[in-house]
DNA sequence: AACGTTATCAACCGCACTTCG
DNA sequence: GCGAAGTGCGGTTGATAACGT
């Protein structure tokens, strides 16, 4: 019942043994160009070529990384996950040294997991349900690498805003600390933001059209914004969110409702979390960025939806509309 | 120690897409 | 244009290691 490619070949099948992985080394690095389908009968093995194919590629290739994924891996998986969803191939790309299949393994045998340990739906990257997200809790148990918990690490020197963070006020236009994204876009036209479910839903929808390609999305993004701004994407614990960034600041907020056993900490560690996914989305690193020059970060929160965060810039809105979602 | 349960992950399967003749 | 072969991908399985009783 082998595969057609080696349908006439009496084919082994299940864990390879070291003679043969041997043998296939030898002869994929010693031969050219070859067809898979022509490897195992060349190579003297008793393979179907699929299995010569996936050996080498998720066992064998000299540039595989090994080992438990490190933390930053992690959250790279996580917030690309959000994006792309099970894209594991995809999701690779973004993981020099690690499969495909390495990759989905590991987030159905523990990342799923932990994302519902902390009241997440690991398919959509929002909040679950109180009950089910308990219920999740007391038969779940996964420690893969040291530090078990989603959590993004806070960059001192990123935020001078601590203080801030106390006064997060539900009507953004009295927060103290900072004017509203209102305001900003009002008077200058330099800056400019999306409602946060518009960015998700623009972000999916232009992926799909390009292939996938996040990329070419804020390639796109920072030239039809102003300062070379760029939209920064929804994450894993900040499934809502939005931001913006120009020279000096970087402007962020979420509308998910917020829950009561967060404290100022977490707030804190949510709005590190942009920087996380600007670095893997923008392809930048944001950590440097923001050392270097000193970058102000505003975070604002609120616990619903306000009409103010739709197209506080018409103009650009409906530039990055018809661009986008032509 | 023996047995049952759970977690992990390599490998397989089937399907979709691409390439080739 | 068509069918066969080749390739790539995501879902699933099954062996076995690890853990619990």
């Amino acid at each position: 019942m082998g595969h057609h490619c080696c349908s006439k070949q009496k084919v082994k099948k299940g864990l390879w043994s070291p003679e043969e992985d041997e043998k296939l080394i030898k002869f994929i690095t010693t031969r050219a160009h070859v067809s898979w389908s022509s490897v195992p009968k060349l190579a003297g093995l008793q393979r179907c070529g699929k299995s010569c194919r996936l050996r080498w590629i998720n066992y064998l290739r000299p540039d595989l990384k090994r080992g438990s994924f490190t933390a930053q891996e992690e959250k790279t998986i996580i917030d690309v996950h959000r994006i792309l969803g099970n894209k594991w191939a995809q999701i690779a790309k973004h993981l020099p040294g690690r499969t495909d299949n390495e990759i989905k393994n590991f987030w159905n045998s523990c990342i799923k997991k932990k994302l519902i340990a902390q009241g997440l739906d690991p398919n959509t990257h929002k909040l679950l349900s109180p009950n089910y997200a308990q219920s999740y809790n007391n038969n779940t148990a996964c420690t893969p690498s040291a530090d078990s918990h989603y959590q993004p690490t806070s960059s001192s020197s990123v935020f001078h805003a601590t203080s801030q963070m106390k006064d997060l006020s539900m009507d953004v236009k009295e927060t103290p600390f900072t004017p509203s994204l209102t305001s900003i876009a009002s008077h200058d036209a330099n800056y400019f933001c999306l409602h946060p479910l518009h960015i998700s839903s623009t972000l999916t929808t232009f992926c799909e059209h390009q292939n996938s390609n996040i990329q070419a999305l804020l390639d796109h993004a920072s030239q039809s914004s102003p300062m070379g701004s760029v939209p920064i994407s929804c994450s894993a614990t900040n499934p809502s969110g939005f931001g913006i960034i120009d020279e000096k600041n970087l402007w962020g907020g979420y509308t998910e409702p917020i829950q009561p056993l967060r404290n100022e900490q977490m707030k804190v560690e949510q709005a590190v979390q942009f920087e996380r996914t600007s670095e893997v989305y923008a392809g930048q690193n944001m950590d440097s960025l923001f050392q270097s020059s000193n970058f102000n970060f505003h975070f604002m929160e609120c616990t619903q939806m306000p009409e103010m965060y739709y197209s506080v810039n018409p103009i650009d809105q409906l530039t990055w509309d018809s661009q986008i979602l032509q």
